[in-house]
DNA sequence: TGCCAGGCCGGGT
DNA sequence: ACCCGGCATGGC
């Protein structure tokens, strides 16, 4: 059975017997997963988990704690995450949604409808669909499948998509097609993820030993 | 050493 | 509707 439901689950399951679990997301708060969200955009986890760092280390993670904050003292905290000041700008940009929008109630927050959160959350200057859909399942554990550049890439290699496939057409066709699974979800973007960096990187077309190698739609 | 990392925005065509 | 430069640090 070559159909998109099957490759998908055959997909997981070697990835899922390759890897085991991921334990995703790596970090101790909601606050702590939407921060990180935020900051690892286009860099390395690595720099993010030392933005992250500086900001516990200074007593600053925490909503109203940065809602506070002036921007530059912010952006100097972030530093090693790149992109500083952005990244300065589109943190207090949510946080003012959450502070002004729910009075810093997560629980609130996430209690609104999913499909109209995300629209919310979209309008934000600085949160893209990623960085939305990350919230919205790793700290909010509602059935979102993230997307990224390492989603489409794999499967575009394995002739599930092309390669310029939208983000929104992406997560459709992959939701349309596995059971709406918090946990799956969660699991299966950290193993993408996961693959992607040891075996898929842009300049390793090939996978030679991925874990996946041979499966095609 | 140069390329890349768990994107997104704004201005131009 | 696409296309592209800018944003910036640290790892390999």
């Amino acid at each position: 059975m070559g159909d998109l439901t099957n490759v998908l689950k055959d997909i997981y399951n070697r990835l899922y017997s390759a890897f085991g679990p991921q334990h995703w997301w790596p970090g101790e708060s909601r606050f702590e997963i939407i921060v990180g969200a935020v900051l690892t955009q286009n860099t390395n986890w690595k720099n993010v988990e030392r933005a992250i760092a500086n900001l516990k280390q200074a007593g600053n993670l925490d909503i109203q704690k940065i809602y506070e904050l002036d921007i530059g003292t912010l952006a100097g905290l972030i530093r090693p995450a790149g992109y500083f000041n952005i990244k300065a700008k589109r943190l207090k940009n949510l946080i003012k949604f959450i502070v002004e929008g729910y009075s810093a109630d997560l629980d609130r927050m996430f209690s609104a409808d999913t499909y109209s959160l995300r629209q919310q959350l979209l309008e934000i200057n600085g949160l893209g669909p990623e960085t939305v859909d990350s919230i919205l399942l790793y700290a909010g554990n509602k059935p979102v499948f993230v997307v990224d550049a390492y989603t489409r890439r794999i499967f575009s290699r394995h002739s599930i998509c092309f390669e310029d496939i939208s983000y929104d057409e992406l997560q459709s066709l992959i939701e349309a097609h596995i059971d709406r699974d918090v946990s799956l979800y969660n699991e299966y973007h950290a193993l993408l993820v996961r693959l992607g960096k040891d075996y898929c990187k842009k300049s390793n077309p090939l996978c030679n030993k991925c874990p996946i190698k041979g499966i095609f739609l």
